[in-house]
DNA sequence: GTCGCCCGCGCC
DNA sequence: AAAAGGCGCGGGCGAC
C-alpha cells in the first residue's frame, strides 16, 4: 500500500512528512524533510517513482498540483484534505458526537479550510495559475483579492489529518467505511483531474468558430454594436409588433409590446412564447438564439477563454451540493450544442468520446436494489426498456416519466406517468419517495457512498414550526407546505444526482490512471473534457483504441466499485448480461460527432428533427460496448 | 460609476 | 410534452 506523505507549509518553508507504515500512523515518530519550494517537483517526482508510489496529504490540491503540473510533474494519488473534510463533517456515516467532537461548529480553523483555492482563475482566465500560487505561498505577491489566494495558509494539515482519520475510524461497519473511504479517493482523484483538465485544455479550432459565427451572426462587428443577423432579425421583430423604437433585449419592454399587440403571455421565456400562433414567434425565437450564441458564446468569450486553440475554464469539484462539479470561467459545462463542431482534435489526433447513458436512473436502479428496473436497463437503451416491458406506452413517455420521478415531478403528463413506474418499479420510485418524505420533514439524506445533503435551513425549519403551531394562518400553512415539498424534491434529486456523481468520479479516477500508463512517440493521451457524464480524451491517433478499452473497463470497475454486490443485470428476455452502465463511444476529429443516443432517438419521429445534424458522420466511428468487453478485471 | 438582483437559457 | 432537480453566465435595470 502506498505510504502517506503529508506536505507541510509552515512560514513560507515546505517540509514532507512520510508516515512510516499504513495510513494512519502516528505521526509523532516521523522525521520532516524539509524541501525547498523550487526541488519540490524535483522531489515529488522521485517518490511518485518508489515501487508502491506515495499517496500526497495536502491542505489543497489547488495549492499545491498546479505548480507541479506546470513543471511537468503529475502526482498519481492524492488526499485532499479541504475537500474531504467537507465531505466527513457533513456525512451521516459518521456518528454526529464523533464530527462534532473533531469539527466544533465554533471551531476558528473552519474559516482556513472553507475557502476555495480555485477561485483566482475568475480573475485571471488566461494566465498559468500555476506561477501565481506559487508566488501567492511565498508571500512574495498578495495576488487578486479573492479570499484564501491572498491569505497565507494557517491550516494545520498533521492535526486535520489525524482528525479525519480518527472520523473514519468511528466508522466501524466495513461496507460503510469502505464506501466512505471510496468517496474521499475518488474526490481527491477529482480535484487533480480538474487541475489537470484546467491546464490541458480542450481543443478547440479558433478558426472553425470563427466560420460558425460568421455564419449565423455576420461579420464580427465593432465592441458594442449588434451583429448584422441580429440587426436585422430586430428590424423585423419591431416592424412585426409596430414598436420602431424597441429593444429586444430588454425583457421588461419586450414583454409590454408583446401583450400591446395581444399576445398572453406573463414572460419572455422561450416556452411560454411557444403556445403562442403570432407571427412574432418565429422571429422572436430565431433572435434570441442567435443572441444568446453571440453573448455566451460569441468573438468576446472566445477572446477570452480561447488561446492557442485551447479553450481553458476551471472546474470545481464539488462546486454542487450533490458532489457534481461545477466551472468557473467560460460556462465550460454548458458548452453550448452549436458550437461543438469549433472542439477539433489536433493533428494526428483524435477525440474518444464518451457518454455513461442514461446514468442517473441506472444508479437508482442499482442503489434500490431494484432487479426488474436493471433488467429495463440491461438492453441498452433503458426508456426502450420501460416500453418493452409494458410499463409506459411510448419512449418519450418512458423519458420524461422518469425524469419526472427523479426530479419530482406532480402536475402534467410527467406527473401522471410517475404512479404507472411505481407500480412497475416500486424498489427504485420507493427509494427516491423516502429521500422525499425525509427532505419534507426536515431530515438529511446521504448518497450511495456517503454524502449527505446540507440540513435545511434554520429559516426553513422556523417556517415549518411557525405553520404547524396554534392559530397560523392558512396562508402561512400552504407556504410552508410548498417549502417542505420543494425540500423534498431537492433530497429526492440529491440520492440520485449524487451518487451518479460518485460513479462519475470514480469511473473518472480510473480513466485518468490507465491514461497515465499510456503513451506513444507523439504524445500522451489526456483527459480534455469532464461533464457530469461524459469524457473527452485527446489521444494521439494510434492510441485512440487503448483509450477506448481504458474507458470501457474504468466504468465497469466503477461500477464494481460502487455495487460490489450487484451482477450485471440481464435484460428480462435473457440473453448476455450487459454491463450497469453501458457506454456510447466516439472516436471522432470533432466534438460535434459524438453520438448523443437521446437526440437521435428523440429526433426519430420528434420535433427536434435539427439535432439530427449531430448524428454521427462518416469521420466518425461508433463504438458498440460488447459483453465481452464487460469482463474488464 | 459599481453592485446585486432578476430573468432567461445553455448544459447535465 | 411540460415547466420538476442541479449549475454558470450575460444583459438589463434599479439601488446606491
Amino acid at each position: 500500500m502506498a505510504r502517506d506523505v503529508l506536505l507541510l507549509e509552515r512560514d513560507g518553508a515546505l517540509r514532507l512528512l512520510t508516515l512510516p507504515g499504513a495510513a494512519g500512523t502516528e505521526v509523532e515518530t516521523a522525521q520532516p524533510r524539509v524541501v525547498a519550494r523550487a526541488d519540490l517537483p524535483g522531489v515529488v517526482a522521485e517518490l511518485e517513482a518508489a515501487p508502491d508510489g506515495v499517496r500526497w496529504v495536502w491542505d489543497s490540491t489547488f495549492r499545491h498540483h498546479p505548480p507541479l503540473v506546470a513543471a511537468g510533474v503529475r502526482v498519481s494519488r492524492c488526499w485532499d484534505l479541504r475537500l474531504t473534510r467537507a465531505i466527513l463533517r457533513g456525512s451521516t456515516v459518521v456518528p454526529a458526537d464523533v464530527r462534532a467532537r473533531e469539527w466544533p461548529e465554533t471551531d476558528p480553523a473552519w474559516d482556513e479550510w472553507d475557502g476555495d483555492l480555485g477561485s483566482a482563475a475568475a480573475i485571471s482566465p488566461l494566465e498559468d495559475r500555476g506561477a501565481t500560487l506559487f508566488d501567492t505561498a511565498e508571500g512574495t505577491d498578495p495576488g487578486p483579492a479573492s479570499g484564501d489566494v491572498a491569505r497565507p495558509p494557517r491550516r494545520d494539515v498533521v492535526a486535520e489529518h489525524a482528525r479525519q482519520t480518527r472520523a473514519l475510524a468511528a466508522v466501524t461497519d466495513p461496507e460503510r467505511h469502505h464506501r466512505l473511504r471510496l468517496l474521499l479517493a475518488a474526490e481527491s482523484s477529482g480535484a487533480l483531474a480538474a487541475v489537470e483538465l484546467r491546464h490541458d485544455g480542450l481543443p478547440f479550432a479558433r478558426a472553425e468558430h470563427e466560420a460558425t459565427l460568421t455564419r449565423l451572426l455576420g461579420p464580427r462587428p465593432r465592441a458594442g454594436v449588434r451583429p448584422a443577423t441580429l440587426e436585422r432579425l430586430a428590424g423585423e421583430i419591431r416592424a412585426i409588433l409596430d414598436a420602431p423604437r424597441l429593444n429586444p433585449d430588454s425583457q421588461p419592454h419586450l414583454l409590454r409590446e408583446l401583450r400591446r399587440n395581444g399576445l398572453d403571455v406573463s414572460s419572455t421565456a422561450k416556452w411560454e412564447l411557444q403556445g403562442n400562433d403570432h407571427p412574432v414567434v418565429a422571429v422572436l425565437l430565431e433572435y434570441k438564439g442567435l443572441a444568446r450564441l453571440a453573448s455566451a458564446n460569441g468573438w468576446h468569450w472566445m477572446d477570452t477563454w480561447v488561446r492557442e486553440d485551447r479553450f481553458r475554464s476551471d472546474y470545481v469539484p464539488s462546486g454542487v451540493v450533490t458532489g457534481r462539479w461545477s466551472s468557473r470561467g467560460g460556462g465550460a459545462l454548458s458548452l453550448p450544442n452549436v458550437i461543438r463542431s469549433a472542439v477539433v482534435a489536433d493533428p494526428g489526433w483524435s477525440l474518444v468520446i464518451v457518454d455513461a447513458a442514461q446514468l442517473e436512473p441506472r444508479i437508482l436502479a442499482a442503489m434500490a436494489g431494484d432487479s426488474a428496473l436493471l433488467a429495463a436497463g440491461a438492453r441498452g437503451d433503458l426508456y426502450q426498456g420501460l416500453v418493452d416491458a409494458g410499463a409506459v406506452d411510448t419512449r418519450a413517455h418512458a423519458k420524461v416519466g422518469m425524469l419526472g420521478a427523479l426530479y419530482g415531478s406532480t402536475s402534467g403528463t410527467s406527473g401522471m406517468l410517475v404512479p404507472r413506474l411505481a407500480r412497475a418499479y416500486p424498489r427504485a420510485l420507493g427509494l427516491v419517495d423516502g429521500a422525499a418524505r425525509t427532505g419534507e420533514s426536515g431530515g438529511v439524506v446521504t448518497t450511495w457512498l456517503g454524502r449527505s445533503s446540507p440540513p435545511a435551513s434554520a429559516a426553513w425549519r422556523e417556517a415549518q414550526g411557525a405553520a404547524s403551531g396554534v392559530g397560523a394562518g392558512a396562508a402561512e400553512e400552504s407556504r410552508a407546505r410548498s417549502r417542505a415539498r420543494e425540500w423534498g424534491r431537492f433530497t429526492r434529486n440529491f440520492v440520485v444526482q449524487g451518487t451518479a456523481a460518485e460513479w462519475a468520479l470514480s469511473w473518472m479516477a480510473g480513466v485518468r490512471q490507465s491514461l497515465r500508463r499510456l503513451s506513444a512517440d507523439d504524445g500522451a493521451p489526456h483527459l480534455a473534457f469532464f461533464l457530469h457524464d461524459e469524457l473527452v480524451v485527446h489521444t494521439p491517433d494510434a492510441l485512440a483504441p487503448q483509450v477506448v478499452v481504458a474507458v470501457e473497463r474504468a466504468a465497469v470497475q466503477a461500477s464494481a466499485l460502487l455495487f460490489p454486490h450487484l451482477r450485471p443485470p440481464r435484460p428480462a428476455d435473457g440473453g448476455e448480461p450487459r454491463p450497469l452502465v453501458p457506454l456510447d463511444v466516439v472516436v471522432a476529429r470533432t466534438y460535434a460527432e459524438s453520438a448523443d443516443a437521446d437526440a437521435e432517438a428523440d429526433a426519430d419521429g420528434g420535433p427536434d428533427g435539427e439535432v439530427g445534424a449531430l448524428v454521427v458522420e462518416a469521420a466518425g466511428t461508433v463504438v458498440g460496448l460488447e459483453p465481452s468487453d464487460a469482463a474488464g478485471t
